[in-house]
DNA sequence: ACCTATGTTGATAC
DNA sequence: GGTATCAACATAGG
């Protein structure tokens, strides 16, 4: 599930839900989502503290905490979702969790142990957001290199937020196809890429996920091109697989 | 049983 | 430096 749409979702809930309460247990015993954390490291960190803010760039979120507490890095890897206030899992997929002093929890779900929770994250290598890049920005890093054009747009450090999914969406919203040479856009095609990512972004942020997109119910076996009806072409492209309109995708 | 697939990222090799 | 590949994790399905 989570692309940046999905972890734009879970910094909202947190932001609603999740900041001001005071930390009295932390579940950090799964040492490799905690990596390089040792159990017990995270809790001391911030028992007694709270979560002040929530912040998020591409698909990584943190939370700086009071009393000059260190910042909580969350990331949700492949398959993780954020809880608030929900009885744990039965089955041990809760991988981290905040418990707070009025008995309310904050719970990273994760069955593939994909997530991360770490103090300090480090965010240094993150491109800028994928929904705030300026014209310029976008133009300038992205209109670059000879990788196919999806591998360069899912590229974190070039851009951060673009998944699998979004990519696809975003590449048949403008009417470009993937195996185009990243360099070799023009900037008029630059400026019509990026809209088409804010819009598909922001669609995925209404309508709850990046799943909601035009593109992706037709992502299978047989799918069609839900603007000509042509039957979508699927390669692997920048390592990852990828369905795109053979007609309108050029 | 065995192979493939799946929203991510990181290390490694060319 | 940029790009490509594989491995990390766990589960589902042919």
């Amino acid at each position: 599930m989570p692309e940046l749409p999905e972890v734009e979702r879970a910094r909202a809930l947190i932001a609603a839900g999740g900041l001001g309460r005071r930390i009295a247990a932390v579940e950090d015993r799964d040492s490799y989502v905690c990596r390089p954390h040792a159990p017990g490291e995270i809790e001391a960190a911030l028992l007694g503290r709270r979560l002040l803010t929530a912040n998020r760039i591409g698909k990584a979120m943190w939370f700086e905490t009071d009393e000059d507490g260190p910042d909580l890095g969350l990331h949700l890897g492949m398959a993780g979702r954020v809880l608030i206030d929900e009885p744990p899992a039965d089955n041990a997929w809760d991988r981290f969790a905040l418990t707070f002093e009025d008995g309310g929890r904050l719970a990273l779900r994760d069955k593939r142990r994909l997530g991360r929770a770490v103090l300090e994250p480090d965010l240094s290598r993150l491109g800028p957001d994928a929904g705030e890049a300026t014209r310029a920005e976008f133009r300038d890093r992205v209109g670059r290199g000879t990788a196919p054009l999806k591998a360069r747009i899912m590229d974190q450090s070039v851009l951060a937020g673009v998944g699998n999914l979004l990519a696809d969406e975003t590449l048949w919203r403008a009417g470009l196809s993937p195996l185009r040479t990243a360099g070799g856009l023009s900037e008029e095609e630059l400026d019509g890429l990026r809209r088409a990512l804010r819009a598909a972004i922001r669609d995925a942020v209404r309508g709850g996920g990046v799943h909601t997109g035009r593109l992706i119910p037709a992502r299978r076996r047989g799918g069609r091109c839900p603007g000509c009806g042509v039957k979508l072409q699927r390669a692997t492209v920048g390592g990852r697989t990828t369905w795109w309109c053979p007609e309108e995708q050029v």
